[in-house]
DNA sequence: GACTCGTGGGA
DNA sequence: TTCCCAAGAGT
C-alpha cells in the first residue's frame, strides 16, 4: 500500500493515509454488531435502518457493547419501527429499559421517537443540526447518526476517538479542553468516501486495539503514524482531571410482602436519580451514617424483620440500604403506592439497585414471571 | 465549565 | 479491594 513518506508530505496527505489504514484494516478486522450493516452490505447498496442505528446509539450512550445487545434485541423485537415505539407507552418503556441504567434516556427516547413520527414520512432528520434538536440527542449522536445512517461526513467524536487522537498525535492537553483539537484532526482525516464506516473503524479501533490499558499497538494499523508509539507511552493519552471521590450515604428500604406474594411498590418523581422508575419505600439517602435506618421510619407499621443491608455504587455515590421485610395481610397500598402481583415483579421497571433490595428480603423475586 | 445521572465488567 | 470506565446528554 502507502509508503511511508509521512515527512515528505502534507499534512493532509498523512491524513488521507491513516484513513485508507484504517479502512483497510476495518474491512477485514470489524465487529460483527447487531445494529451494524457490514461494509461489504454497504457496497451492495444496502443501507442501515435509521432507526436501529438511533436506537443503539443512545443506548451505547456510555454503556458497553455486551449489556446493550440484549436490550437492544428486546427493543426491536418490540417495537420494529419509530411509530410502534412512539406509541408505545411510556411505563412499558421503562420497563424495557430497566436495568440498562441512565434513565433519562428512556424517557428522551419515548420523547424522540414521539417527535420524529410526526415528521414528514414520520422519519428522521437526515443532516446533524436536524438531529441535534432532538431530544437525547447531543453532539456526539447526531454527528453518529448522520454519518453511519446518512452517509454525511460528520466529525464523530466519542471516547473512543478521543483515545485513538490524542495517542496518534501525543496530545497532552488535559479533556475536556482537548476536544475542540481533537476534532479538528478528526474533520481532516475523515473520509469522505465512507464517513460511516471512517467512524465506526475508529471505535472499533479504540474498543479491540488502541484500549485503555495495555493497548495492543503491534496490532495497530496506525502504528507507524502515531506519535505515542513512537515517542512514549500511548497509556500517558489521554489526559484526564483527577476523580472527586464518592461520598458514602445510607439509608433503609422497606418490602412489605402480602400473603398472595405480591410486593408493596411505588413510583420515583419522573426527573432527577432513578428518574421515573419504580422502587420500594425507604427512608431518605442520607450522607449521616450514623442515621435513623430503623424498622420505626417505615412507611407504616409493621412487623418489620432485618433481612441484610445491600451495597450499590452509583456514579457520584456509594448507597448502603438496611433491608427490612414485614409479612401484611393488609391490602391497603398507602397513598402513592400499589401492589405488584408476584408474577409481575420480573417486568417491573425496577432499577437494579432495586431488585438487590427485593432480592435480599425475598430471593429469586425478581427472577420469576414473564 | 461543573454537576448530575447507572450499571456491570475487567485489571 | 479498588479503581476505571463504556458509542454522552441535560442543565
Amino acid at each position: 500500500m502507502a509508503f511511508r513518506t509521512n515527512h515528505r508530505k502534507h499534512a493532509t496527505d498523512v491524513d488521507g493515509t491513516i484513513a485508507t489504514l484504517l479502512l483497510d484494516w476495518y474491512d477485514v478486522h470489524h465487529r460483527e454488531l447487531p445494529w451494524r450493516t457490514t461494509p461489504s452490505d454497504l457496497k451492495r447498496g444496502i443501507r442501515p435502518d435509521p432507526y436501529r442505528v438511533w436506537l443503539s446509539e443512545i443506548m451505547l450512550q456510555q454503556t458497553t457493547v455486551e449489556a446493550v445487545k440484549p436490550y437492544f434485541r428486546a427493543f426491536v423485537d418490540k417495537w420494529p419501527d419509530v411509530g410502534a415505539l412512539a406509541a408505545a407507552d411510556t411505563e412499558d418503556v421503562m420497563k424495557a429499559w430497566a436495568g440498562l441504567g441512565y434513565y433519562s434516556r428512556a424517557r428522551n427516547l419515548k420523547a424522540c421517537a414521539q417527535t420524529v413520527a410526526l415528521l414528514p414520512g414520520g422519519r428522521f432528520p437526515d443532516d446533524e443540526d436536524g438531529l441535534r434538536a432532538l431530544p437525547g440527542i447531543g453532539p456526539y449522536t447526531a454527528a453518529a447518526i448522520a454519518s453511519i445512517a446518512f452517509g454525511r461526513p460528520a466529525a464523530v467524536v466519542d471516547g473512543n476517538v478521543e483515545r485513538v487522537v490524542t495517542r496518534l498525535f501525543s496530545i497532552a492537553t488535559p479533556l475536556p479542553q482537548a476536544k475542540v483539537e481533537i476534532r479538528a484532526h478528526v474533520v481532516r482525516m475523515l473520509a469522505a468516501t465512507r464517513p460511516g464506516d471512517f467512524a465506526q473503524a475508529m471505535m472499533d479501533l479504540g474498543a479491540t486495539i488502541c484500549t485503555p490499558r495495555r493497548p495492543r499497538c503491534m496490532l495497530c494499523p496506525l502504528r507507524s503514524d502515531c506519535s505515542a508509539v513512537v515517542s512514549g507511552d500511548p497509556e500517558l493519552y489521554p489526559v484526564k482531571p483527577a476523580k472527586a471521590e464518592r461520598p458514602q450515604r445510607r439509608g433503609a428500604a422497606f418490602v412489605a410482602v402480602r400473603s398472595d406474594g405480591a410486593v408493596l411498590l411505588r413510583k420515583r418523581p419522573g426527573k432527577g436519580l432513578l428518574g421515573g422508575m419504580t422502587e420500594v419505600p425507604t427512608t431518605d439517602w442520607t450522607s449521616r451514617v450514623d442515621g435513623a435506618t430503623g424498622a420505626d421510619s417505615a412507611p407504616f407499621a409493621a412487623n418489620w424483620q432485618r433481612a441484610g443491608t445491600i451495597t450499590h455504587v452509583f456514579t457520584h455515590f456509594a448507597l448502603d440500604l438496611d433491608v427490612f421485610r414485614a409479612e401484611t395481610t393488609s391490602d391497603q397500598a398507602p397513598d402513592g403506592h400499589f401492589w405488584s402481583a408476584a408474577a409481575d415483579l420480573a417486568g417491573e421497571a425496577l432499577p437494579s439497585v432495586m431488585k438487590k433490595v427485593i432480592e435480599a428480603a425475598i430471593p429469586g423475586a425478581t427472577k420469576r414471571g414473564r
